[in-house]
RNA sequence: CGGGAUGUAGCGUAGCCCGGUUAUCGCGCCUGCUUUGGGAGCAGGAGGUCGCAAGUUCGAAUCUUGCCAUCCCGACCA
């Protein structure tokens, strides 16, 4: 078996699977399409979980759990939206087994267990949603309704991988209810900026803030705002959703509410969210060959400390420092492991937690002990240092600190690098193939133009970001006035 | 659903073309001792319906047919 981790020039895709699987996240399962989330994959999705929480509650939201099956008539009700996840739904339609009659030991599907009305699996869940919200709304006073829920949800994919997309996934999902327009598309923005700030400044991953063309929008969306990322292989990502869904739930679910002049209106209404893809995100943005690059502020283990030792009482004197160490570690809020375990030695701890994508490693040995030093690497450079064990602690968290910033501003300064602007059809395609990442092209504005280009190259407009500046130009394809570039990438 | 490929131990594989002892090798696993500053060494050991079924044959991992599963490339997609 290779120790190695493929060379991303070989094979990006089997080099993305290896990161995942030698760096513990998560795995393949028995189960088509869907993987296992291994304790440290999850200990990741709890502390990015944490934080957004956090801020979905810091903005005024609240959890709550809605049913995992949705009634078949009350999926079909928005019929944008029903279209545009129909082909991609689990549907469950009996509720019992029984023992096979013609094959002892087997199960079959009992016939006489059939659903009056079939179960679709939720692959989202604003049908279930507005459906109680109809009953939650009656005046302008139970509005906003601002409610978060943390769920799985299936969309039954012709091919999968790993985080990016399996059949069955970890997501949040926001859905809010608004007395005005306004009100609903201010949210919209407000939570693209919660995801772009938990992206930048705790993933470490930067991001396009934009808007989803027409071809490119949520179903049910009358707009989609999003954040794009760049990945290592020059191919984009979409990272986070926040929809402005105008009045079509509230129309296709009937929820109206008396306003202050005891006039019935339509609520306005939102949904967000972001999922376990995210780690894919992670995953593909920092890593190199040797592993995973975590960013400290969500890494399961910040810090990892591996004794080295010859017999036990060398083993006592170190654990003796290194529980000290530990102590003040967690008083500053540090998440560290000390890995004793006599099983493996130092060079395969090193190379395990390199593949983890530890932020930061200590070694300590008696050599060290008698220098009051301690060798500290950092996963992100590699860079090794024997370091005082005075102030130690400080030490530490300042190298944190700048392990984060450091891997936002090299993914930052890639990112950079790869938004190009192409003037001409051969400029556009030269830069897919050659040099990749987000282009940067003028677009007459049609769906039509969009899904030529997509049959062409294969590339999609990612987004037409919020910062843009108005300019006159013409269309990369057609030659057709435009009045501002979009981005164009091959994506995920 | 179209195109391509692959199924041999927990993982990765040799053998198949050209049928013939007890199915090869590496990693991992178990036991013991020695080790421990970059994936340890030695010794011993356990582990197999060769994807499934039928056929050809004295004899099938190997040939034939059917089925099943998985992976890759498309279409679809957070």
């Amino acid at each position: 078996m290779s120790k190695e981790i493929t060379s991303r020039s070989q094979d990006y895709s089997q080099w993305y699977n290896d990161l995942i699987i030698k760096g513990g996240l998560a795995d393949y399962s028995a189960v088509r399409g869907c993987m296992v989330i291994k304790p440290y994959g999850y200990a990741l999705w709890e502390n990015m979980r944490d934080v957004l929480d956090r801020m979905f509650k810091e903005t005024g939201h609240q959890n709550a759990y809605f049913p995992l099956f949705v009634p078949k008539s009350l999926f079909e009700a928005e019929e944008k939206n029903a279209e545009g996840f129909a082909k991609e739904c689990a549907v469950v339609t009996h509720y019992r087994l029984k023992t096979d009659p013609d094959n002892k030991g087997k199960l079959i599907v009992d016939p006489e267990a059939k659903l009056e009305e079939e179960l679709v699996v939720r692959p989202t869940s604003e049908a279930i949603i507005w459906n109680t919200y109809k009953g939650w709304i009656q005046s302008y006073r139970d509005l906003p309704l601002l409610i978060n829920q943390w769920a799985n949800v299936v969309r039954w994919e012709m091919r999968t991988r790993l985080f990016l997309r399996t059949a069955e996934f970890l997501w949040q999902e926001g859905h809010t209810a608004h007395a005005t327009k306004d009100e609903a598309i201010a949210e919209t923005k407000q939570m693209l900026e919660v995801y772009a700030d938990f992206a930048e400044n705790w993933m470490a991953l930067p991001v396009v803030k934009g808007v989803k063309s027409a071809n490119e929008r949520f179903a049910g969306a009358d707009d989609t705002y999003c954040i794009e990322a760049l990945m290592q292989d020059g191919k984009a990502l979409q990272a986070g959703t926040s929809h402005f869904l105008g009045q079509n739930f509230a129309k296709a679910f009937d929820v109206k509410f008396a306003d202050k002049e005891n006039k019935l209106e339509y609520v306005w209404a939102t949904s967000w969210g972001v999922s376990t893809r995210l780690i894919g995100a992670l995953v593909m943005a920092h890593s190199d060959d040797d592993g995973l690059i975590l960013p400290p502020k969500i890494a399961p283990i910040q810090v990892v400390i591996v004794p080295i030792y010859k017999g036990a009482d060398q083993k006592a004197a170190i654990d003796e420092k290194v529980s000290a160490i530990v102590k003040e570690l967690k008083a500053k809020g540090i998440r560290v492991k000390y890995d004793d375990n006599d099983a493996t030695r130092p060079g395969w701890k090193f190379a395990e937690y390199e593949m983890k994508g530890v932020p930061v490693r200590m070694a300590l040995g008696n050599r060290d002990l008698e220098n009051n030093v301690v060798e500290i690497a950092r996963r992100d450079t590699k860079e090794k240092n024997s370091v005082s064990l005075d102030g130690i602690v400080d030490h530490i968290a300042g190298l944190l600190e700048d392990i984060q910033t450091s891997i936002f501003n090299k993914a930052h300064d890639y990112r950079e690098a790869h938004i190009t602007k192409a003037d001409s059809w051969d400029e556009f395609t030269n830069l897919l193939d050659e040099k990749t990442g987000f282009i940067s092209a003028h677009w007459d504005g049609t769906p039509e133009t969009e899904d030529k280009i997509k049959e062409l190259t294969k590339a999609t407009i990612r987004c037409i970001p919020l910062s843009n500046e108005q300019e006159e130009g013409k269309c990369i394809l057609t030659g057709n006035p435009s009045t501002q570039r979009v981005l164009f990438a091959r994506a995920y």
